[in-house]
RNA sequence: GCCGGGGUAGGGUAGUCUGGUCUAUCCUAAAGGACUGUGGAUCCUUUGACUCGGGUUCAAAUCUCGGCCCUGGCCCCA
């Protein structure tokens, strides 16, 4: 081999067997969505650069692929859809009927060091409410991506949730700022005790604060009776933590109700990152917590201002592919292609025009193949074996004069004569 | 951007520490033949690799430096 070319760093090459487990989990993921009642969009690849550091700020730019174009205008390849779905949405923002469900398989890219699950170029699979604030758009969003795991045969996760405004109004009553405290929350199962402890402290927490805080971080269980035991523990949070809380009670009664309680858990140190979530945020683990998290999602009500629109409460998730893969071979039901066709040709001697015809006859409703190259009849079974075809029709000169052929069966090994004007009755 | 592990035919490997018939091992795969009316078995043939570049040396797959890529983590995670 003098030269080849490799692919670039963090991207992946579909092989046929691939491929086909990623259209399998797809048309899963979709056909969920689409029961819950949500319609597929699809957004360009490319976006302003605007649009992104709007919502992000300028350090975004560092993290993906952007250029400017031949007229000068700043580009990138999308490193993930919200702001292109809020974009579609705030266009025709006056005449969507509310509240907007729409889901969509997306690809990104992310100018970043690949790691387990995490590449340049990816899949996600987002699904999206706008226009609704109650704490049922929370629950259908929770439940959609819970059925999306169970229906893709995924039974060993646990959804945890929370709401931002209970940790903030806990950081706000302590005067401390709520971003940054987020930011050390979140650091919380990366860091020992004592560092934890302390960059705390460097924010203005005192001790007993310390441990009014490590009480709600640790309060794990059922999300009513949880929220219950704050509303109880906590009084001196103030209003919007009692929303918040109320909030995400009647989410769990829904949830209940539903029989996705087992499904979920209270968790107060999900604060998903710096992101733009405003209320209900939740993470998915693997119940080993072997993996990092799955997907997230959340409510994110002041997005679509943000990106110009008029006031619009939205709520959402997005699975990246790559660690669905992972999960699934793990657990063993990554979905294997079987290309087998149905039926192989062989043909011996002059026999084309009746093997085109049975070809050209079976192929409306079945997979069917023959050797394109002109090969002795070992060569041609061969390719069928290899091939994993199920059945051989076998055409000779010698036979078809009589109108019969023989038929193979792979499995087995079995052959029969078969007259070819039944035969096309039956099958074709 | 930072830190660690790694890179030998399409896939999997031996060899690397201790440089020397390495003209690179074996398994598998693929193509063809034995077998111009029968696949999976067997035998034979063929295809096919030291990630790239510089350095040290009489001699580099082996030692050394750098790039590239893979991999685990950090940062980040929108």
């Amino acid at each position: 081999m003098s030269f080849v070319f490799e692919k670039l760093r963090g991207v992946r090459d579909f092989y046929p067997e691939d491929f086909h487990g990623r259209k399998v989990i797809y048309g899963n993921l979709s056909g969920t969505a689409k029961n819950y009642g949500f319609k597929e969009v699809c957004t360009p690849s490319i976006e302003s650069l605007d649009i992104f550091t709007k919502k992000s700020g300028e350090a975004i730019v560092d993290e993906i692929y952007s250029f400017n174009d031949k007229g000068g205008r700043g580009i990138c390849l999308i490193p993930e859809l919200t702001p292109s779905v809020v974009r579609m949405v705030v266009q025709r923002q006056k005449v969507l009927t509310k509240p907007v469900k729409w889901f969509s398989l997306s690809r990104h890219w992310r100018y970043e060091r690949p790691q387990k699950g995490r590449q340049r170029e990816f899949y996600q699979f987002n699904v999206d409410i706008f226009g609704s604030r109650s704490s049922r758009a929370d629950f259908e969003i929770l439940s959609c991506g819970i059925d999306c795991l169970l229906n893709l045969g995924i039974d060993n996760f646990m959804f945890h949730l929370s709401d931002r405004n209970i940790l903030g109004a806990f950081f706000e009553s302590l005067h401390l700022p709520v971003n940054e405290a987020f930011t050390v929350v979140d650091k919380r199962n990366k860091v020992d005790e004592p560092e934890f402890r302390s960059m705390l402290s460097d924010m203005g927490m005192d001790d007993e604060g310390y441990d009014s805080l490590i009480g709600l971080l640790d309060i794990n269980g059922n999300v009513n009776d949880c929220a219950d035991l704050i509303l109880e523990d906590y009084p001196a949070l103030g209003d919007k933590a009692v929303i918040a809380l109320k909030n995400l009670r009647e989410v769990g009664d829904l949830l209940k109700n539903y029989g996705f309680e087992e499904n979920c858990k209270f968790d107060l140190s999900i604060v998903r990152g710096l992101a733009y979530y405003t209320d209900m945020v939740f993470e998915v683990f693997d119940k080993k917590k072997s993996l990092r998290s799955l997907f997230g999602g959340g409510r994110y009500d002041d997005l679509v201002q943000l990106l110009g629109g008029q006031s619009m409460p939205a709520v959402g998730f997005a699975i990246g592919l790559p660690l669905l893969e992972i999960l699934m071979k793990e657990s063993g039901i990554w979905p294997e292609p079987d290309f087998g066709p149905d039926f192989f040709v062989v043909t011996i001697g002059d026999v084309e025009k009746e093997a085109l015809r049975i070809i050209k006859l079976l192929r409306k409703d079945h997979t069917v193949e023959y050797s394109l190259g002109s090969k002795n009849m070992s060569n041609q079974m061969n390719l069928a074996n290899n091939l994993g075809a199920k059945k051989v029709i076998i055409i000779g000169e010698r036979d078809i004069k009589e109108g019969v052929f023989s038929l193979k069966d792979m499995a087995s090994g079995t052959q029969e004569q078969v007259v070819l004007e039944e035969f096309v009755k039956r099958y074709c």
